[in-house]
DNA sequence: GTATGATTTAAATGGACGTTTCAATAAGAG
DNA sequence: CTCTTATTGAAACGTCCATTTAAATCATAC
């Protein structure tokens, strides 16, 4: 347990609303999971919202800015060239699973709360912690566009909100998927490669306009 | 507005839930956006939880009758030929956003609240949930290892949880960027679409663990 | 030592929560 | 009509909530 107050409260509060939510958890369940007063997350943070926030913040900001730190030095080397999709895809998927290795267990907090976030909070919530990841989702879309010259913008974006709904909700249920060792059994690095895989035959797969015209074409 | 109190309450519930979650929906705006007394929820369903199930219930059975019974269909005229993937994924995605459409509006609560359901609710409520739909998930998984030989067992289960988010994803915010009219404006039946080709194209990719092979061979 | 600011504590605040009670009303059967 | 059952209404129940207060304690500097 850490030593100072303020990080095992953060530690606890992100355990609790991983595994319950936000809104389920009481700031009585953080402080108590935390070993101290009530009192203390007002005093540390302001309020139960802001401490959220705080969580999210911790986790989410490292992993934005490993992947647009690689995604800069992608287009850099490259130079004019677009970016084969699949290191796009891997370039957005990876420093997410790498915290999740990082901290060890094998269904570490943070990846339930981070996909938890992505459907729970009330839609102000979600603006603030959108704005912290919209703009790296929107700086993706664009490089995928690159390498995508057949698909329309809107596409594009589709695509990348199944990309993210695959990886959130992997993220949520896959913890638990890994955690019941059933026959969905395989480490997270092997989940990796395999949504790695997936996502890219996804995002390359012809426009929807192409197939539907050939399909009326072949009647 | 219905006639009966019953079912203004279940509408309002539905509505409610989608738009703020279940724990942060009361009782009273409940009853008070049903036109109905505080009393009346636990009156006819006993509780607020029962009231969630009866709402999730009321739209989730009809869709996996409607998954199951065309499944049923398709096994029975294929004999013992394993059915296309393409078929098996459009089977299973189209009903839920037929009722999509037949709700008329751009963005029916009920498919946020779909949505919302796979990240929210705590573990006893999602296992409710889950055993609804849990059963209706295991037969699609056989029938797309029959067409997928290639893989194993561990590896179509991911990928449809990888299906699965895309589509509860899709659900939860492709309504808003529905809604928006931003570039990524398009109709619910060509999100379909794009969804079922993304789809099939990431279901039939070759197996991770062939994939890794032949890299490692042309290094 | 004393003084100063940061942190922790225990207690209380007012409000919102889900649920229950029981009387009032409505509906239908004989 | 009367009797019976189903539904609604207003009010209250006890509990838990996030937050605030103000005193107590701790840490550090002088």
């Amino acid at each position: 347990m850490a030593t100072n107050t303020k990080e095992r409260i953060l530690d606890a509060a992100e355990e609790l609303f991983a595994d319950r939510g936000f809104p389920s958890t009481s700031m009585r369940d953080i402080t108590q999971g935390a070993d101290a007063n009530i009192a203390a997350v007002n005093y540390h943070f302001g309020s139960k919202e802001a401490l959220l926030l705080a969580v999210l913040k911790r986790r989410i900001e490292p992993v934005n800015q490993a992947r647009v730190a690689r995604l800069d030095e992608l287009e850099s080397s490259a130079g004019d060239q677009p970016i084969s999709t699949e290191e796009l895809v891997r370039t957005f998927l990876t420093p997410v699973f790498e915290t999740w290795q990082e901290h060890g267990g094998a269904a570490p907090k943070y990846m339930k709360l981070l996909g938890r976030i992505h459907a729970e909070v009330d839609q102000d919530l979600r603006t603030k912690f959108i704005q912290e990841t919209g703009a790296v989702l929107e700086r993706f879309a664009t490089a995928f566009e690159r390498g995508l010259p057949a698909l329309d913008a809107s596409e594009v974006r589709w695509r990348v909100l199944f990309l993210v709904g695959s990886m959130a909700y992997t993220m949520t249920w896959g913890t638990a998927l890994l955690e019941v060792g059933d026959q969905a059994r395989r480490d997270s690095e092997q989940v990796l490669e395999t949504l790695i895989q997936y996502t890219t035959a996804g995002m390359t797969v012809p426009s929807t306009a192409s197939v539907v015209a050939a399909d009326r074409e072949a009647r």
